[in-house]
DNA sequence: CTGTTAGCGCATTCAA
DNA sequence: TTGAATGCGCTAACAG
């Protein structure tokens, strides 16, 4: 492990000053072309690559770099939000770092916090605990809400997408319905807990809820819990499936079942994945404006840059959510 | 927009040198805890925050920052592999930077060769033109070969898993073969022209080969693939699709069509993915060993780095696909 | 426990 | 077109 080789190496190797080293691998025009080709030819010699670090110490350019930390890359869910925020972010020309964590982040975090001016995630951690971790850093939370100086977030409005799919299915004849909820909840020990969401359907809903049960977050655990519910409450004609993952299962259970989706029962899911036209008939659901969530926290990054990422108070963004109405419901 | 807060600044402010702060903005145990807390103080109250160029320009510690270059975010193939990566990059402590490009890549990496040691991916063009935007950096070119120096590969063996298919869907009974190719090709000026993949799969059917068709690359241009081979060859009973994604619309245009799977027709996929579960009857696959991909990428990596990533001479590897036998065939 | 002294490797002034 | 000086902001090594 030899010494690293430095521009000074060069600059001896092809007896030049190292400014002039400088300009060939710069490619600055302001030099001989012999000059830069001797040079380069001495930096190739020695096998020489400027220190990166060096360099962007010293040009200290102002960076838009933004860690991404993305929970899962199984699940399209979070695959689709981060294409899309990775596209967002290369045609503003940031570099988007991303990781993924599907364990504690905190030490993802650390790693990542050397590398970029602001971490972006779905984070499971109270806002304390978030800012001990960053090291300094601000955050951006999806789909939460940050409260403490230096966490700000993007919200998504599923709520309102839920409330009129709920309308658009008794529009359509739908009179019971049911919930296939998800069995994981951050907040319970253990034991399962109604989410957010089972509570704005059953809300929304009023009369004619005929059940709710709570099932895996996978495509095997969407269609067991669909069965589930169909066992207990074969009363029910519309299903809303706490997500598309969950409610391509669902689709598939029906078939086995020798359900008819939509003439038995309608079935919707939550998210809007592209992955929802895979399956017959396509798959109804409560979408996420992604576009939106990613130009949103793009937004939030430009402001937070303007104020060289210092400790801002919280900026709060919410994305409604749109109905994507398919076949399955 | 003002002047950077330096860690002199903070000195200042909390009456201690520089380097205390160093100490207690990296929280080192030889620190007064009274003095910490006036320096973090201090730091809090100017908005100090390190820069983290100059902190991983004076500890230059040695790096592993593999960028990966994602051609699609939409394609599940490319977010399962990059999810193996990051995670076999987690487990070694490394930070791994994704870039993903639609388009011409050049721009991605020259962004990305600012911030990582080498560059991964699965590389369109010539060896020649990936040196030349790669600036220096040596590159690990994924399901290809690279044969100038800097330019390292993973390939992977599909032609084993076709033969091992054929010869498996042969033993259940198929006789007659026929294959939905990927439409898009590199080096086409637009025409159609065969893939390797289909050559591979020709030459291990032989007698028996009822026909080829084009499709587009997606679920949907899968299923209207199946359903022109369908329709061109009716006595077609064994299908390969050349992709995974692509076997995803068969499936579902064979239901349209009221063909079964397997009975009427065996149809088998390429790549493995996960969400093959998510259609019934389950895809069987030729699949891809991720988890053997990313290891040997980041072994490359790993010799790389030994060698400060200079340019060495190609190194190659070679990941085996195998059969992973479900329920459509 | 704290301060002092030295660079890290490069690009950006300036002169020549 | 080239060279000499200067400093970016920080931590490591040593001193006190």
């Amino acid at each position: 492990m030899g010494k690293r080789v430095t521009i000074l190496d060069v600059a001896a190797e092809a007896g030049v000053s190292r400014q002039t080293v400088s300009r060939a691998m710069n490619d600055t025009d302001d030099i001989n072309a012999a000059t830069r080709r001797r040079v380069l030819d001495a930096a190739e010699r020695l096998g020489y690559r400027p220190s990166r670090f060096a360099r962007s110490f010293v040009t200290r350019d102002k960076t838009h770099a933004v860690g991404l930390v993305v929970a899962s890359f199984r699940n399209p869910y979070y695959t689709d939000i981060a294409g899309e925020l990775l596209e967002a972010a290369a045609a503003r020309g940031w570099p988007l770092m991303m990781t993924a964590v599907e364990g504690p982040t905190a030490a993802s975090m650390a790693m990542l916090s050397n590398q970029v001016d602001v971490l972006v995630g779905h984070f499971d951690q109270a806002d304390a605990d978030l800012l001990a971790v960053a090291r300094g850093l601000p955050l951006i939370r999806l789909e939460g809400r940050g409260r403490l100086p230096g966490v700000h977030s993007v919200e998504v409005d599923i709520r309102s997408g839920v409330v009129e799919a709920v309308r658009a299915l008794r529009e359509r004849g739908a009179r019971r319905f049911g919930m296939v909820d998800s069995a994981y909840s951050v907040h319970s020990g253990g034991a399962y807990e109604p989410s957010a969401r089972s509570d704005w359907f059953a809300a929304a809903v009023g009369e004619g809820f005929t059940g709710l049960v709570p099932g895996e977050e996978t495509i095997t655990g969407g269609g067991q819990g669909f069965r589930d519910l169909m066992a207990r409450h074969p009363e029910t004609d519309a299903v809303l499936m706490f997500n598309d993952l969950m409610a391509l299962g669902a689709v598939q259970s029906a078939h086995v079942l020798g359900i008819d989706v939509p003439g038995d029962v309608r079935i919707v899911g939550v998210d809007g994945l592209a992955l929802g036209e895979a399956v017959d008939p396509p798959l109804t659901s409560v979408a996420l404006d992604r576009q939106g969530l990613a130009a949103n926290v793009l937004d939030i990054v430009e402001i937070l840059a303007a104020a060289d990422f210092a400790r801002l108070d919280p900026i709060s963004r919410v994305v409604p959510s749109k109905l994507l109405w398919r076949k399955s419901a």
